[in-house]
DNA sequence: TTGTAAGCGTTATCAA
DNA sequence: TTGATAACGCTTACAA
């Protein structure tokens, strides 16, 4: 009772539209395609008769014949579980898809099971898409990576591989971005300086921690202890309380993600200490996460949106055959606020 | 010099596995699709040859001689630009994709443009997809209950639409659940109980100001005012400055989401306003925002990655013919916790 | 500038 | 149970 069959009315083909036109069918693909050889008149004649007509190309006739897909992957490794959750990753998305609204392609989303990579893989190398765009940020990218002599593959941040190809990726420098506002911490007076890092698997979580060292050295500064998270609040709340618990006193902290930061200032109100009174916070990230929280804090402000844009746009150059530099380095900039 | 010609491994066909398997293609095709009338030799020596040749079907190839695309589309209307940014959404798209992982089903993102609708149902009508999920509050979702009548199509909430065919969805109770939390309140001695609702034009936003009112009704008391938020955490913050602006009094409010909650709080903290000492909160959604807050919210906690599942599972039995309900509820539980 | 015709790699029908 | 063979709807030489 809940279901009536389904009426799927017989899309018109390329075909009838010839015959509607009074053309050829490869007149109507040369206009469907924009095909510059072709009389106005004949693209007067053809456009009408789409138009009355309702004619769409069938997709899989025309990557058939043309071996073109006009789809792009977008693999998210299944350990990136809370992949969806991430501010930043929901932003880079969004402009990933936004920019390919404006063109031929199609997104396709590739959920890379951990079990089976080879599922994954095979499906990329199998011709079903045009390319790959890889948004990770671990270490087990190698496959990937691989992937690249078959399709063309551009990367959300420096994949940490090291065999293969030169990958192409478009990031931001976060070892200067660390240093910089590591930095205002320096600035606010503070002299003993602990960092909440990310993994050291993958290339945000070690470049964010090597800009911390430096600006610490540019400043004479010893480092006074790590303690790393995996980006996540709840890992940021948990690197505090061990930084509380180790006893070792420090007056200022910078935390490698906003997420995270926000989980320490958790546990840091948890214990009484107040910030920027007690301790100094900085991190990386204009989320909402820094944005609210309390107090909101200084930070660095990646143009993620941009970051989705640009993906595309490298990866759509690369499948014309186009040439791109390897790396593409966004800029990002500091956000002031009272946290330091 | 930085992009190299990329050596397209020619993928090996049906034919060159039917060659190697010493069968004919439609042999082949048959093992491939798991046809039960293939002796078990012919599966045999077919599946050695595809393992051997690492055979992937074209995708394309099946789609045009099947005339089924084994892809769904997520549609996601572009007015809701902080789409990805919203822990619910991006959740329940997490289990959509998780749970097609495991099928043969390919998802593709499409973003809704605005101005042109009429692009979007196109390519939607044209045999793109077999069927589509359509991910959004907003009332102007009339044009999408119409294509229902094309294609399979599952609404994750409740479409506004009143025309069209009845449509299948997937929800929860809203009413129920925001009576049921808004009862906490109640239960707590709060007497004065404003709340911050969504937008009037989303089925969310309006049951569950239809949940507060009941929750009202039941225990005698007077509604003492409404704010609408758009469910963000900024339309939160704003919702409570006109609230604490209005003068009117009020101890306890029901907050629609937890995002909005959490801009609320910032609200009331600025104004030196504390919960639940001075006013009683409770809210929808159990996901940072509310975990993390100050206080951790009393909330009511939707199975997210369960109704984007249940979303999938249910479109593909729609194309598949099979019959089912059109109104799928999720159920929801308490999460008591100090807030109230 | 246009049309003809040969694929593209599968599935599906029909005989065998 | 298997194998020819004709679609599927489009692009693309090649010829005109």
């Amino acid at each position: 009772m809940s279901s009536e069959p389904l009426t799927h009315s017989a899309a018109p083909t390329l075909e009838l539209v010839a015959a509607a036109a009074g053309v050829s069918r490869s007149t109507v693909s040369r206009v469907v395609n924009g095909s510059p050889n072709v009389t106005p008149e004949a693209v007067e004649a053809v456009e009408r008769a789409i138009d009355e007509l309702g004619y769409v190309p069938n997709r899989a006739a025309r990557i058939l014949a043309s071996r073109r897909t006009f789809s792009i992957a977008l693999v998210i490794p299944e350990n990136t579980a809370k992949f969806f959750a991430d501010p930043y990753f929901a932003s880079v998305v969004q402009g990933l898809a936004m920019h390919l609204a404006g063109t031929q392609y199609t997104l396709t989303l590739l959920i890379a099971a951990e079990n089976d990579a080879e599922k994954t893989r095979r499906y990329l190398q199998a011709g079903n898409v045009d390319g790959a765009i890889i948004l990770s940020h671990h270490s087990d990218d190698r496959s990937y990576v691989a992937l690249a002599k078959s399709i063309p593959v551009v990367f959300g941040g420096r994949p940490m591989s090291s065999e293969g190809p030169n990958p192409y990726y478009v990031d931001v420098d976060n070892v200067e971005a660390s240093r910089e506002i590591t930095g205002r911490l320096v600035a606010a007076g503070r002299t003993r300086i602990a960092s909440i890092a990310g993994p050291l698997n993958m290339a945000a979580g070690l470049d964010r921690l090597e800009g911390w060292r430096r600006a610490l050295d540019d400043a004479k500064l010893t480092p006074v202890r790590i303690e790393h998270g995996d980006f996540t609040p709840a890992s940021g709340e948990a690197a505090m309380r061990r930084l509380l618990d180790s006893g070792v006193e420090f007056d200022g902290v910078f935390v490698a993600s906003a997420q995270m930061a926000s989980g320490a200032l958790n546990a840091l109100r948890e214990r009484g200490m107040r910030v920027p009174d007690d301790v100094g916070m900085v991190t990386i990230d204009n989320d909402y996460f820094a944005q609210s929280a309390q107090p909101p804090l200084t930070t660095i402000e990646q143009p993620t949106m941009e970051v989705g844009a640009t993906m595309a746009t490298v990866l759509l150059r690369l499948i014309d055959g186009e040439s791109v530099d390897r790396v593409t380095m966004m800029p990002v900039r500091v956000i002031e606020r009272d946290s330091a």
